[in-house]
RNA sequence: GACCCGUUGGUGAAGUGGUUGAACACGCCACCCUCUCAAGGUGGUAUUCAUGGGUUCGAAACCCAUACGGGUUACCA
C-alpha cells in the first residue's frame, strides 16, 4: 500500500477557529498513524480574502499544537509550489484538457444572463442549475468567440442520469443522482480556478490519496470524484468530518462562545490541552482514557471511531483538560502563561520576581487557564476588601476580636517574615487566645484577605507582606 | 423547495441483536480530606436511547415512515 499522504488546506484568512484546527488535528492523526506525510497547501484562489502574514500564522498554530507538516509552502517539498496563486497556468492547462476529453466545456453566457435564468428559477420556485446552453457550441463558434476575447469559464460536463456513490470512510455509503449535479465553474473567468478543480487538480498532483475535511462536502464530493474519472486518476480516500457546533447548537461564532485557538491560547490555554481536548470531539478512543499527549493520539487514532453526528465545544471540558495539563507543567512554562496577565492587570512594580512566581505558583492547582490568575489573586492588588454576607456573619463571633489581638501582636513582633514563622505566628495565637481549628484560621483569614477560602493561609499571609498584613489586621 | 447527513443524559460519548434494568468523562450535588477553597478520594444525579410503526424469541442497535436539527444548492472556500 501506498505511504498516505493528506493535506490541511485552509485559506489564508489569518485566523484559525477550533473547527479548522480540528481537521487539521485529524488529518495529522489519520496519516501519522501509518506514518505517512502531512502537507500543507494554501488555497488563495479567492484573492479578496487573502491576508497578510497568514501563512506564517497557519505554521505558527499548528507549530505549537505540535504539528508538523511534511511538505508546505514554508518548507518545501517535491510537489510545489504549495500556493494555489503560484500555480495558475497549472490548473489552465488541465481544465483545457478535460474540454479536449469531452468532459468540459467553454461557457461564454453574460452574468446577466445567468441572472435572468436564476431569477426565472426562483420565481417558479426551482432550484437554479445552468442550463447548458454553451454545452453544444460548435467549434467554430468558440474559435471565433476566444479569438474577440469574448470572457470565459470552462465548465464541468454532468452526466444527465445515473447515480455516483462513494464510500466514506466515516458516513459509509453515500449516493447521489447525477441530475442534480450542476455544470460547475472549474475556472473563472478571471482565470482562477475554483476551489473544487483546484482541489482535485493539486490533491492529484500532489500525491493526495487522503482527503479529510468538513462534511459540508459530503454532497458535493461526487463532482470531485466525476473529476478524477475524467482525468482517469485514483480518487482518494475520504473522511468527512462532523461539525463542530456551538452551545447554542449553532454554527461555532464569536456570539455563542467559540474562540480561535490564538484567543485560548493566549488567555493561558496550553496548545497540548487543546489539541487533546479537540481530538475528543467527535472521536472516541477504544478505551476510557480521556488524557493524550500527541503521541499517543497518534497511536490510538482510527478514523472509525469517527462519529457521524455534530459535536458541541464545551469550554466546561476544555477547561478540565487544561487544568489537569498546568497541574503537571514545569514552572517556567507557568510563569508564561500566567505572569504577562498579572503584569497586564495590575501594577507589579512593587513586588519583585521571586514575589510573583512564588504568587504564581501557590495557585498552580487552582486555575484551570492562565489568565485566571489575575481574578483569584485579586486580593493582593486591592486593599480595599469586600466581606460577603457569610463572613460578616462569621465574624460576629465574640471571640474573635482577641484571636485577631494576638495574632497581631505575634507578627508585629516576627522579625524574620518567612512562612515558618508565620505558621509558629497561628501555633502561638492558638494557645494564646484558646481557639483552635475554624475558629482559629477563618478569622484570621476573612481579617486579612476578605474571603473564606483560598490557598494556604501561612503562604498567603508571607506573600501578602507584613506591612499589609498589619494593616488589616488594624482595621 | 430539492437533495445529502444526523438524532443516546445539560455536555463529550461507549454501544454495532441477548451479562445494558445503557459504560466512561465533563458538569452538578453530597460526603471524606482540609482552617477554607481548589486539587484528590468516595458516592449520587440525569439519557428507556427523537416519535410511530414494523422485522425478531429478543432492538438503542436492522427496515420503513414522521418530526426535529444541520449541510449543500455561488465565477466563496
Amino acid at each position: 500500500m501506498d505511504k498516505l499522504r493528506t493535506r490541511f488546506a485552509p485559506s489564508p484568512t489569518g485566523f484559525m477557529h477550533i473547527g479548522n484546527l480540528r481537521s487539521a488535528i485529524f488529518g495529522y492523526l489519520m496519516v501519522k498513524h501509518q506514518n505517512g506525510d502531512f502537507i500543507l497547501r494554501i488555497e488563495d484562489t479567492d484573492q479578496t480574502r487573502k491576508v497578510e502574514g497568514a501563512v506564517d500564522f497557519i505554521y505558527n498554530t499548528c507549530k505549537l499544537c505540535g504539528i508538523h507538516f511534511d511538505e508546505g509552502p514554508n518548507n518545501g517539498g517535491e510537489y510545489g509550489p504549495y500556493i494555489q496563486s503560484e500555480r495558475l497556468p497549472l490548473y489552465k492547462k488541465y481544465a483545457e484538457e478535460l474540454v479536449e476529453k469531452g468532459a468540459a466545456y467553454y461557457c461564454f453566457c453574460t452574468e446577466e444572463r445567468l441572472n435572468k435564468l436564476r431569477k426565472i428559477a426562483e420565481s417558479e420556485k426551482r432550484a437554479f442549475q445552468y442550463d447548458g446552453h454553451c454545452k453544444n457550441l460548435t467549434k467554430e463558434e468558440i474559435e471565433e468567440k476566444l479569438k474577440a476575447g469574448v470572457p470565459y469559464v470552462i465548465r464541468q460536463k454532468m452526466p444527465k442520469d445515473g447515480v455516483s456513490t462513494y464510500e466514506d470512510l466515516v458516513y459509509g455509503k453515500i449516493s447521489v443522482e447525477n441530475r442534480i449535479l450542476e455544470d460547475q465553474i472549474l475556472l473563472k473567468s478571471d482565470g482562477y480556478p475554483t476551489y473544487n478543480f483546484a482541489n482535485v487538480v493539486d490533491d492529484h498532483l500532489m500525491h493526495i490519496n487522503v482527503v479529510a475535511r468538513g462534511n459540508e462536502y459530503v454532497m458535493s464530493t461526487p463532482k470531485y470524484n466525476l473529476l478524477y474519472d475524467a482525468f482517469g486518476w485514483e480518487r482518494p480516500t475520504y473522511i468527512h468530518l462532523p461539525m463542530v457546533l456551538g452551545g447554542d447548537g449553532q454554527k461555532l461564532s464569536k456570539r455563542n462562545g467559540d474562540a480561535s485557538f490564538m484567543d485560548l491560547y493566549h488567555e493561558g490555554y496550553l496548545p497540548e490541552a487543546i489539541v487533546n481536548y479537540l481530538a475528543l470531539l467527535g472521536w472516541s478512543p477504544n478505551s476510557n482514557q480521556e488524557i493524550f499527549s500527541l503521541d499517543e493520539l497518534i497511536k490510538e487514532f482510527d478514523p472509525k471511531r469517527i462519529s457521524k453526528s455534530p459535536s458541541i465545544y464545551d469550554e466546561k471540558k476544555l477547561q478540565w483538560v487544561n487544568a489537569h495539563y498546568i497541574k503537571k507543567l514545569d514552572d517556567e512554562r507557568l510563569f508564561e502563561i500566567t505572569i504577562p496577565h498579572l503584569k497586564e492587570a495590575y501594577d507589579l512594580s512593587q513586588h519583585d520576581d521571586a514575589w510573583v512566581k512564588e504568587l504564581v505558583l501557590l495557585y498552580k492547582d487552582h486555575i484551570s487557564y492562565g489568565k485566571e490568575i489575575v481574578s483569584v489573586t485579586e486580593m493582593f492588588f486591592h486593599d480595599k476588601l469586600k466581606l460577603n454576607d457569610e463572613c460578616i456573619d462569621f465574624m460576629k463571633d465574640e471571640s474573635i476580636p482577641n484571636t485577631l489581638k494576638v495574632f497581631q501582636e505575634e507578627i508585629q513582633n516576627m522579625n524574620d517574615w518567612t512562612v515558618e514563622n508565620i505558621k509558629e505566628a497561628i501555633n502561638h495565637t492558638k494557645e494564646k487566645a484558646g481557639v483552635k481549628g475554624k475558629m482559629l484560621f477563618m478569622p484570621i483569614r476573612i481579617q486579612i484577605t476578605g474571603v473564606m477560602h483560598g490557598p494556604e493561609l501561612p503562604n498567603t499571609i508571607h506573600l501578602l507582606g507584613k506591612d499589609t498584613v498589619l494593616k488589616r489586621l488594624g482595621e
